[in-house]
DNA sequence: CGGGCTCTTGATCGCTCTCAACAATGGTGG
DNA sequence: CCACCATTGTTGAGAGCGATCAAGAGCCCG
């Protein structure tokens, strides 16, 4: 979390009994101030915290917990549009209602900010560019989805799957690399487009390969993430830091003639 | 377009001789005011308006023409994350860089607003919510994208890719539907994460099934939206309007056993 | 009227889904 | 503590949808 806190009790400054000193600039509060005064709730696993299509009336704070984000088509369907972890700021909505549900994975802990309050904070020049940045990387975030749904097969979403876990979670940066999935292979399925089947096989593929173990049912290790990630298709697979995993169907697709001016 | 325009001058009131009245209140610029001081500028077919990763240093609204919006990935695949058609502002981005390129299908017309202008803008307490509910449309298109992308089959998605197009250009509401549809099969099928075959044949399926006619490349007719509904997963099917048309592969799936706590 | 491009259609292949059976896990009550 | 049971995860066989490969048709422009 590389945000620069500040101290949540600096709005309200300790009366100063002598104050021959030029009040220092007022320390303006942080998106994250905003929630801190706000009491914390607790959600058990199985609950939502809001609904598709309700209103939009409190953007929430993740603490603690991990929650899925999905809506329902009207056959049964369920399509998980992402996952919320702990550090979060879910449910900015500025039309009313949220995009889709949310529902605890796993015990949550959360705080609550009403939408008034948070369309005050707005008007900050400090809070606001902090808004449009977490609202800038859930289109981000979207629209990366999009690109994995949309191009990717089987094996290439589970390796984007495990790299961005890894990645959001910072367990990239060690070794090896260990990252806790809460969800089921259901949840996973539903996120990625795929079967519940289809996920396990690709999930015992990697192991084969070396590129995956797994230590009880949502924790996974990965010992050559580079490997994954060439998978994934971020990398072009140029350099082979693991010379001794062979990695069939490498991402060299046919190059197709795009028309670029 | 529903938003109330205001008069674009209405922030430079023409000095007055005499003033004895009070001054109304100022109108507040709306977001499409600012745009409206900016000089029309124009772009040819296949030009593209800005770059993914670049810095994003400008916001654009459309007057006229058709733009792809799309990310490459490093292997070539191409991935269409959306187009933006005419009346449509783009580029809104608040992070540095732009996250998909902007090409031009069409020859297009546009005004450019730079994001410095656009950063002060956001300050208004009435153009902000105009700004915040952009992104968050934006934010909408991608999840519906999302769901599209992740569980829809082919012939599911090109009837949702119709539908928005005839939505978003108001042409549903006419008899009937007549949609212009710039881009080409490739472009669709980028879209839709299916290949230019599949698009075609399923083009010629709705067409054998009396759900479609084509006029040309680039003009599509709609004879019976309701029934499109149906085939994209919007409605249940239970009201056969078109009692004619056969709907093979209602969509009605086995309902999976969702948990909704 | 040709040339090149886009679009369409057909035949075949293969990835993923479906259906099925079984294994592992975790929680509960005896 | 262990047996039992429900839930979740894993693996296999077969089918189907959409991709791939290939050829022909239609459209636009010089």
């Amino acid at each position: 979390m590389p945000s620069l806190r500040t101290v949540p009790s600096a709005h309200r400054p300790a009366p100063r009994p002598v104050a021959p000193l030029p009040a220092p600039p007022p320390v303006p509060p942080a998106l994250e101030d905003l929630f801190s005064l706000q009491p914390i709730e607790s959600s058990a696993a199985g609950t939502a915290l809001f609904w598709e299509e309700d209103a939009a009336d409190h953007a929430f704070q993740i603490l603690e917990g991990c929650l899925r984000l999905y809506s329902i088509l009207p056959d049964g369907r369920r399509a998980i549009t992402g996952f919320a972890f702990s550090g979060e700021i879910l449910g900015l909505s500025f039309r009313g209602a949220y995009p889709y549900t949310a529902e605890a994975i796993t015990g949550v802990r959360f705080r609550r900010l009403g939408q008034g309050r948070l369309a005050a904070a707005g008007g900050s020049d400090v809070v606001r560019p902090q808004l449009l940045a977490r609202i800038y990387d859930e289109i981000c975030a979207a629209q990366r989805l999009v690109v994995i749904l949309g191009q990717l097969n089987a094996e290439e979403r589970v390796a984007s799957f495990l790299l961005s876990a890894a990645v959001r979670t910072g367990a990239d940066r060690a070794n090896p690399v260990a990252i806790e999935l809460p969800m089921s292979r259901l949840d996973v399925a539903d996120h990625l487009g795929l079967t519940i089947e289809t996920v396990c096989r690709v999930f015992s593929k990697l192991k084969r390969d070396g590129l995956l173990r797994t230590e009880g049912r949502h924790r996974v290790l990965l010992p050559c993430i580079q490997a994954l990630r060439v998978l994934a298709g971020e990398e072009s697979g140029t350099t082979p830091s693991q010379p001794n995993v062979s990695v069939r169907h490498a991402a060299v697709w046919p190059q197709r003639p795009v028309f670029v001016s």
